[in-house]
DNA sequence: GCACTTCCGCATCGATCGATACAAAATAGG
DNA sequence: CCTATTTTGTATCGATCGATGCGGAAGTGC
């Protein structure tokens, strides 16, 4: 269970557990796993050392709740893409949703799921094979959503399904990465447009 | 001055201080600049945490020594690549090497200068910034040489080398990452060649 | 009001972080 | 041999890490 339930008897909490695990999101995804200390985190969200570990377990699980909603909103256009009628158009947006949630102003540059745990120390080892598996997640996802465009025609017989998601996912990575080096939405759209002219890459 | 020379007089080093700085490089490389703890990188160095500091200053100078070391050696490749004859030839070489670059068995998985502190704690911010820089610079090293391309007439005229540049260095974070995700050289090669079939995109 | 449950503020835990002090050890020049 | 210079081993520094104990505060149902 997420967020353990306040009961209904007892003191109530103080606080709003919705709001406190989308500023340890933003924390996550500005700091990293482990570069988002336990004081930095609480600092945000308002609430003690006590409080969190109380509603959130520790701090890796916490994470957990944080790429949960991260998938769920920041990283929900991937699913919405997913739903596109065409393969082109999932791929554009794809391409799209990537851009703008790596680049949007009032929220950390990059990828959460990218960039929170790519190499780490001991202590983040499960975060980091987490983040990892979410990734391929996705990759797959898309690999299965194009290999039905290739059944039902959407994409030319021939064409290799799994090769075509690991283009898209390469370049969603490599756009969180150019966002986290500073590189604005326009240029990236321009490069994403670009791509999208020569798709699909055989 | 690079690891201080070891004067005349005195007693001499007793290691090897290129060697300690490539076991330093793979322990940065895997781990990242927050990840590798100086006690993790002093027994991989073989030496003491006083003779490290001795001959290469604190952590973060010898970081940068490191990212001159990775750059000079398993990033090498950008070099190399930039002196192929055609534009083309180029952008192939560049994703070749990344690809061998990131996924050699005997290194860790990834590029040192993409994962080793793309978002930090408080510690890392100058690391951070350093290694965002190493990254802009490769690419704007690649737009130069597509500009110069346009002006051979080896790109066609109009072509933009800054999309193209922005699009081969989004495909080499990207690999990057796959690679850090347990991607294959196969499988990214087989897309690094899928993308080269449709160069360049306009 | 009372018993009960839950939450929160404060203090603190052992471990580890990066970094340093100090003195013994090892060389070169005299 | 003696002194000057540099390196090395040990021990340790203050700060911070993630995590917890405890008691009082704040709410519930009866």
């Amino acid at each position: 269970m997420a967020t353990k339930q306040s009961g209904k008897v007892g003191r109530p909490r103080g606080f709003d557990a919705d709001e406190a695990l989308d500023r340890a999101m933003r924390v996550f995804w500005e700091h990293g796993y482990e570069g988002a200390s336990l004081s930095c985190l609480t600092e945000a969200m308002g609430i003690s050392t006590t409080s969190m570990y109380s509603a959130f377990g520790n701090k890796e699980e916490l994470f957990r709740k944080v790429l949960e909603r991260y998938t769920a909103g920041p990283g929900a256009y991937l699913n919405r893409a997913l739903d596109e009628p065409t393969a082109r158009e999932v791929a554009a947006a794809i391409l799209d949703g990537a851009i703008r949630a790596t680049t949007c102003p009032t929220n950390p540059a990059g990828c959460l799921g990218v960039q929170s745990a790519l190499s780490v120390g001991d202590s983040g080892r499960e975060v980091r094979d987490l983040l990892a598996d979410w990734r391929n997640n996705g990759c797959s996802r898309v690999h299965e959503r194009f290999r039905q465009a290739v059944d039902t025609g959407d994409l030319p017989a021939g064409t290799d399904p799994g090769l075509l998601a690991r283009y898209v996912t390469t370049l969603v990575f490599g756009i969180s990465v150019q966002a986290a080096s500073g590189a604005t939405r326009d240029e990236l759209q321009e490069m994403a447009d670009a791509a999208m002219r020569s798709w699909p890459i055989h």
